[in-house]
Formats: structure tokens, sequence, C-alpha cells
RNA sequence: GCCCGGGUGGCGAAAUCGGCAGACGCAACGGACUUAAAAUCCGUUUUUCCGUAAGGAGAGUGUGGGUUCAAGUCCCACCCCGGGCACCA
């Protein structure tokens, strides 16, 4: 066979169609008897359908798909699927703007991105995809939905959800725009209370927060693991009840800091407290409304404090003293108790809140080693030692906690506590493209679950998606028309669905057992595969989706369904790919590149190189496709040195250089310190970067030496190369290796393996410094013994000059690395 | 404000455990090949100064200090950029 010219067309579109004539190539063996090979489970997070693949996408895939390939050729028995996180807003929005049924764009979406998969090589076993849209999927949803709603960990109340008056709709978060609706950007949204459905993520809060720290920790980056533990948000502090003047309720406050309570000079209550709306006149219930849509309104980080006063006075558990009661809109409903003590002289927001509305400052706690400050500027927020404070007096903050919570249990106004920061998780949506929520509202039984046999219920086609008014699927009598199937009576099914974290919380479990009709996955298919070994995605997924997946898993395991606690071993977030202009890629930038522009271009095998050569995978990618030669200028020499030399014999020139051992040394030398190399980046961390880098800098010197390669070292290194590139490049490799005269492909065969003895360097240039300066090099054997070193660099014919006159007051050796000759 | 990342040539980046800073690639320039161009192959390319040259001397990894024989790497303080959270009591 002679040189030919490197046509990716031609190659990659043949090699496609070979592998899909055989759809078991990418299977993972079901065989599970104890001989079988270690089990490897690589999941990517699966994509939304938008329709066309991006260049985030093409990133997160092509990592790993490098990594599942290079695992079969370990010998690993590796499951890599791939599925669609199918529902969602786009679709709805596509519907309400072009008049195209969610279903309908959704299904030829993922047509659409299947193909470009596809076209990219990566190597999935579809029979196990999965799309959550999909009935057989979303009824295991529901399924999930009613076993939570049996255990009480999915339940109904009151929520503000953003509703738009000129639409008179609900919008999801991502619909208001600086506070007003997407669709009438001068319309401010409002908050409106609606009855809804809830996990009770809070359940497991303790732990979640215990397992990043016991289980995750070195298998997760730190940065997600800490995001996590701050969304989390444990807070130790009290709960302390505040009497009302007059009244026999109280109010309960959190606090973290009850040694600073004989400061407190009010108590404010969060404008939707039901304590407040019940002191508050009318004109003080319409103040706190306004407090409330205000604040929705304001970015984040500009709200300026506000409130008013309820006229009422609670009091002080400990000092019995009296304070006035206020309303403000810094302090949070969902947070502690929606209640708080103010304490100006040592809380900041307090301090700031206070001094705006003239509220009286007083300071009980001083510095350990300083004076009380009477008079504030600011507040003093440091732990210190307490005074004016009764009986409390005199004792270090850490000290008057614990006493002053033993008191007030005693007492029993109050006890020591622990909120969190995560909230239940708000799991209803008043929209169409999403899993119906499986309940019944019965006239007469109440709240009705759907028995499991009556699953799923299925989504109606018929629907209108005018973007107005409630839940779409509000407006579908046949929808929502219900016999109660406890008591027969005419009932309405609850219109809201789920939100799309559901579906992408426990989806791979499902594809450990995709086609179960019986069961969500059956369990002993998924203790075969779990926990998954790499689990990879986008940064931007680091706290919903891996807290709610890891919520669902302790669920599932709590029903008995699984046995693992965390779903994943390892996490991989890679970094983002960005714009040209230094910033995330988004279509309103208008700086996003088509993979598939690119693809047609150049091929899959050199963009997919591309976007792993760029930088480390971690790290976010700079998008500069003026590189993009480079690797494809690789895959030309490496397709040419091997289709050259794959059957050269009777070549003169060649037959003449036979001999030429010192070639064979060198080329064989930097062929088993490559794989070596890529091995390591492989094992260890990733840094595909740098294995390309490295196979460059191998064929870099088999060009140098290609002349003089003897047929032995030929027949060495052409195999190798192709299998190393084999992960990166699968389609260049499969051709190559084939043509090699070579069967089967080149991803199932065993990764290359190097012999350290040809890998070693026999001479080493050691560098000579003298003072910490570079001033020599010397060329020694490999393992030159430190006294032999020391002599050779004194003897160094640049370093002698240095020396003399001088005192040597250190000599420094490190074998195989320097010399450094102190002088004085 | 708090919590993470990060700052290295004209550009993307390497330097994995404190041991030769700039591997590999892009762009640029030069040479070979060619009637010519493209492609390919080979070479140069951190920077300043001295030298006709071979070569030599110095500086250099955001800034300022420190530890060390030796610092991109460790410690302290600060500046800038990116991301996350943001009145969480």
């Amino acid at each position: 066979m002679a040189e030919s010219v490197y046509d990716h067309d031609q190659i990659e579109l043949k090699w496609q169609q070979r592998w899909a004539a055989n759809p078991a190539l990418y299977k993972a063996d079901a065989a599970s008897d104890a001989s079988a090979a270690p089990k490897y489970y690589v999941v990517e997070m699966f994509p939304y359908p938008s329709g066309r693949l991006h260049m985030g996408h093409v990133r997160n895939y092509s990592i790993g798909d490098a990594l599942a390939r290079y695992m079969w050729m370990r010998g690993y028995n590796v499951l890599h699927p791939i599925g669609w996180d199918a529902f969602g807003l786009p679709a709805e929005n596509a519907a309400i703007k072009r008049n195209m049924h969610p279903q309908d764009w959704t299904r030829s979406n993922i047509q659409e991105m299947k193909k470009q998969m596809l076209r990219m090589g990566f190597a999935y076993d579809w029979a196990t995809e999965i799309a959550t849209c999909e009935p057989d999927y979303y009824r295991w949803n529901q399924w999930l939905f009613l076993k939570m709603f049996e255990r009480g960990l999915a339940y109904r109340k009151k929520a503000m959800v953003n509703w738009c008056p000129e639409c008179a709709t609900v919008l999801a978060n991502e619909q208001v725009i600086d506070g007003c609706c997407w669709r009438h950007e001068t319309t401010p949204v409002e908050q409106r209370a609606l009855e809804q459905w809830f996990f009770r993520i809070t359940e497991y809060a303790d732990e979640l927060l215990k397992d990043t720290y016991d289980k995750l920790e070195g298998g997760w980056p730190e940065r997600v693991l800490s995001m996590q533990r701050n969304w989390i948000g444990r807070s130790e502090g009290s709960e302390i009840d505040f009497a009302i003047e007059g009244s026999s309720e109280k109010i309960r406050v959190f606090t973290t800091r009850v040694d600073t309570i004989y400061g407190a000079t009010c108590v404010i209550l969060a404008p939707e407290h039901p304590i407040a709306q019940a002191l508050l006149d009318d004109a003080g219930k319409a103040k706190a409304k306004h407090l409330i849509d205000a604040r929705k309104q304001q970015g984040p980080g500009e709200l300026i404090k506000d409130g008013a006063p309820t006229g009422h006075y609670a009091i002080n558990p400990y000092s019995g003293e009296r304070v006035p009661i206020w309303i403000g809109n810094f302090v949070l409903m969902d947070y502690g108790t929606g209640a708080i003590m103010a304490v100006p002289a040592h809380d900041e927001r307090d301090f700031d809140f206070c001094t705006t509305f003239g509220i009286p400052i007083r300071s009980v706690i001083r510095p350990v080693d300083g004076a009380l400050d009477e008079n504030p500027k600011a507040a003093f927020c440091d732990y210190g030692i307490t005074e004016k404070s009764g009986e409390f007096s005199g004792l270090p903050s850490a000290d008057a906690r614990r006493k002053m919570n033993e008191f007030a249990e005693a007492k029993g106004f109050g006890k020591a506590a622990i909120t969190f920061r995560i909230k239940d998780w708000g799991v209803s949506r008043q929209r169409y493209w999403g899993t119906p929520i499986p309940m019944i509202h019965c006239p007469k039984c109440g709240l009705v679950p759907v028995p499991e046999k009556d699953l799923p219920v299925t989504l109606p086609y018929n629907v209108k998606f005018t973007g107005r008014g409630r839940s779409p699927l509000a407006e579908v009598p046949e929808f929502m028309n219900v016999k109660c199937p406890t008591c027969g009576a005419d009932s309405q099914r609850e219109s809201d669905t789920m939100d799309t974290f559901v579906d992408s919380s426990w989806y791979f479990y499902r594809y450990c057992d995709p086609r179960n009709t019986s069961a969500p996955f059956d369990s002993a298919a998924v203790a075969k595969w779990f926990p998954i070994d790499q689990y990879i995605g986008g940064v931007t997924h680091a706290i919903l989706h891996l807290i709610y997946s890891r919520f669902f898993t302790k669920v599932m395991r709590d029903l008995g369904l699984i046995t693992n606690s965390e779903p994943a071993q390892n996490l991989f977030t890679q970094g983002m790919v960005l714009g040209s202009d230094g910033s995330a890629m988004s279509k309103s930038k208008g700086n996003v590149v088509d993979p598939e522009e690119m693809v047609g271009k150049y091929g899959a095998d050199t963009c997919r190189l591309f976007v792993l050569f760029a930088n480390a995978p971690e790290k976010d990618m700079p998008w500069i496709e003026s590189s993009v030669g480079g690797p494809r200028r690789f895959l030309e020499r490496v397709w040419r040195f091997v289709t050259r030399n794959a059957e050269r014999t009777a070549d003169a020139e060649w037959v003449a250089a036979e001999g030429s051992s010192d070639a064979d040394r060198r080329a064989l030398r930097k062929l088993h310190q490559t794989i070596s190399k890529v091995t390591e980046d492989f094992d260890n961390r990733w840094h595909f970067n740098t294995s390309i880098a490295a196979l460059m800098e191998l064929m870099n010197r088999l060009y140098e030496d290609e002349a003089s390669l003897s047929r032995a070292a030929l027949d060495q290194i052409l195999p190798n190369v192709t299998l190393l590139l084999a992960p990166f490049a699968p389609f260049i490799a499969d051709e190559l290796w084939e043509q090699l005269g070579r069967t089967g492909p080149a991803f199932r065969q065993p990764w290359p393996q190097w012999d350290a003895e040809l890998a070693k360097e026999d001479l080493l240039e050691i560098p000579v410094q003298v003072n910490g300066k570079l001033r020599a090099k010397i060329i020694v054997p490999i393992g030159t013994p430190q006294a032999e070193l020391e002599k050779l660099a004194q003897a160094d014919a640049k370093i002698q000059p240095l020396l003399e006159g001088k005192t040597i007051a250190k000599l420094i050796v490190v074998p195989d690395k320097l010399v450094n000759i102190v002088v004085r």
C-alpha cells in the first residue's frame, strides 16, 4: 500500500455505516459470572434535545467517549449509555411561538441530534436509549411520586409563584427577566400563592451534607462539594419564643446569636408571616403586599431595607423587656421561622435597618480584650464577652449560648435548634410538557393518588398553546375529568406537571434496565452497575441536578429499590466552551459555533481531537478556530506515515538502512515513553491535551528517523500508534487498523503496554548551577552516582572559572536531576 | 459581602512531588521543493543589553514581601479576571 491522501469524509462515512450495521459493538456484556471482566459504568449527562448539538456537548461527549474506549481497551466491561432529557419549557415555547406541538418538535429534535451524535462516532449502546418524555419512562416518575407520597415525602402546600397579569399565567423563573415577563418586558411580575407539590428533601438535608464528607470527598471536585454544602447551609442556633403583648400567640424567632438577646430592640417578621398578617391593619397589609412584590422585582444585592411597625409589642423572654414588632422586607419567610429578633449592635443588617427607622441600639457584647462600645458606629459581630445580660453577663459568647439554650429549654420558651438553608423542593409546574402529577382531587375524598395499575397518566395530545391562562392541561376536559378511584364521584385530575429535574434525578438507573415494564428497573441489574464509576458533565449542574439526584438515590434506597447511597463514585466537571469573545457561548451573544460545520470541513476525528487538545478538560475552553489546523495536520501526518510505511519493504534506500539500529532505538524509546505518558494521563488526570501533545512529539520523532527505521521497528510502531490514537480519533484508527491488515475494531484491542527498559533514556543532560544560576549542562549516563556528578560538574570547563578563588559552601546533587554548587 | 477557580510569550497552553520556565500547537518569519502558487518538509521565534560573528551577560510566570542551595510551584499581604451564592438571622 502506498501513501494516500487523508480523506476524512470517505473514511468517516464508511466506518459510520460499518458501526451502524453492528449494533452490538458498544454493548456492555450482560454476563455476570465472577470470571467476567470488571464493570465500568461511565455516564455523560444526557442532553436536552434542542435540535442541535453544540460545542459544549461535543466537549462533554468527546471526553466521556475517550474514557469509555480506553476502558474497553483496558479490558473492562463498559456500560456507556445515552438518552434525552426531553421534557421542558423550550418545547412549549416553540409551541407558542411557532405553532409546533411539543411532542413533534421534541421527537424530531431527538432524531436530528442522534444523527449528529452518530456522525461524531460516539460509542453509545443505542439499545439503552431513553427519552424522558415517553410514557414508558415518565410512568416511573409517577410511580416514584406515589411511593414518596405514601411516605409523606411528597406533599402539598401553598407557595408563591411568578404571575404575569398580562398573560394571566404562571411564569418559570427563567421567564422572568429583570422582574418582568419575558413576553411583556414592561409588565412587572407579581407573586401569587398557589397550592403546590413539594418533595421533602429537607428530611435528607443532614445526610446529604454528611455524605459530602464521608462518601464523596476525593471522588467529586472540591468546588462542587463546597457549593453543595453552602446550598444545604446547615446552621446551628436557637429558637426562642417572644410572647405578643395582649395575645396568647407567640412569635418564634431563629437566631445563631442568642448570646446577644439582651441587645434585641425589636422583633421583625417577614411581610408574609401569618402573625404579621393577623396583627396588621388594612394599611399595614397593603404595605406588606407592596414589600413582597417589590422584593421580587429588585435584582439581587440591591434590596433597600424597608419595613413598618405593626403597632404591637413583644416580650423578650430573658429580660422581660417590651420591644416593638415590625415587618421587614429583608426577613425571609422561608428561612428559619420567618421571624427574627433585631440586635442592631451586633448584626450588620439589623444595624442598617434600625438606624434607618430610629430603633434604639444597645450593645451587650464587648471584645475579649476591650470595653463595651456604648455608641457603636457599626455593628460588632465578632464573638466576645456578654455584658448587661442579667445572670448571663460576663460569659464568653459560646458559653452564653449554651447556658441560655439550656435556660430556654428548662423554662419552655425555646431550645437549641438547627436550621438549613436548603428548602423543600417545589416540583409543581403549571406547564404542559412534563410528567403529569398522578393525583386526583375528589370533592368527597379530597386528595386521592392514582392507583398504580392506572399508570401512566398520559399527556393528552390535543392541547391548545396560547401562553395564557392556567396550566394548559386544566383546559383539556378529557384529561381533567375522571372518576374518583375511591368513591367513584366526578373528580378532577391534578393539572400540574413535574419539574424536569425529577426526570433527570434517576435516569442513569433506568439505563441499566431501560425496557422494564413492571418496575422502574430491576434491582439486580442496578446492583451490577452502581455506583456509577464516572459521571461527567458541566459544572453548571453542580447544585440542582447533582443534589436532587443524590436525594433520589437516598429515597430509592430507603424504598428498598437499591442498596447504594450515592449515585456516582466519581464526578468530573468539564469547563465551559467560551465564544471567541471570552464569554459563554449563547445564542443571544451570537458567538455560537455549530459543530456540524466543523465536522463537514475537517471531519469528526479532527473536531474531537481539537476540543481535547485545546486545554485541560476541567478548564474553560476559549474557542479559537484558527488553531484547528494543528490537530488536522497531525492526523494527516499520522495518516501518511502509517499508509506509506505499512508495507514498505523493497525500497532500496530503506534496505540499505536496515542496520541502522540507532534510529530504531530512538524511535522505540519515544514510542514507549509515549505509551507511558498517555496511559498515565488516562489513569490520573485526563489531561488529554498533554496526551495528544505527546503523540505529536512521537510523530515528530518518527518523521525525523523515518528513512532509517527497520521493518521490525515499524511493525511495532505502526499498530501501537494506531491504538494510542483510538480513544481520541476512532474513525482514522479503525481505518488504519484495517489497512495494517488487522481485524476487529481498534477500540477492542488490548491497550498498548510500555516496556520501561525500552523507554529509559541512556544519556541525560544534567543542569549545573552555581549559586542557583544555570551555568552549564553535563551529559551523563542515567543513574550516574552522586560522587561522580560532583566531580564532573566541578571539572566542567564552564564551571571551573566560576569556582576559582571561591570556597564551596555547599554542594547539592540530585541524581538524574541537577547539580547546584553554592560558593562564597 | 462570602465561598470557589484562575492570572505564564503575539495567541491556546505545558511544567504531575520545590529542581533546566515556555513541551505541544496556532500565528508570523526564513529556507528547501515548484515555472509559480498551494500543499509538504526543514528551521527561527520570551525579552533586554554587549558582540561583525561564534558567543556572552542580565531580566522574566499579576504586584510587594518572606522561606529555601533552589519558587510558576510553599507562606503572608495586596491587585485584577471568571464562576457560584448573596440580606440565610
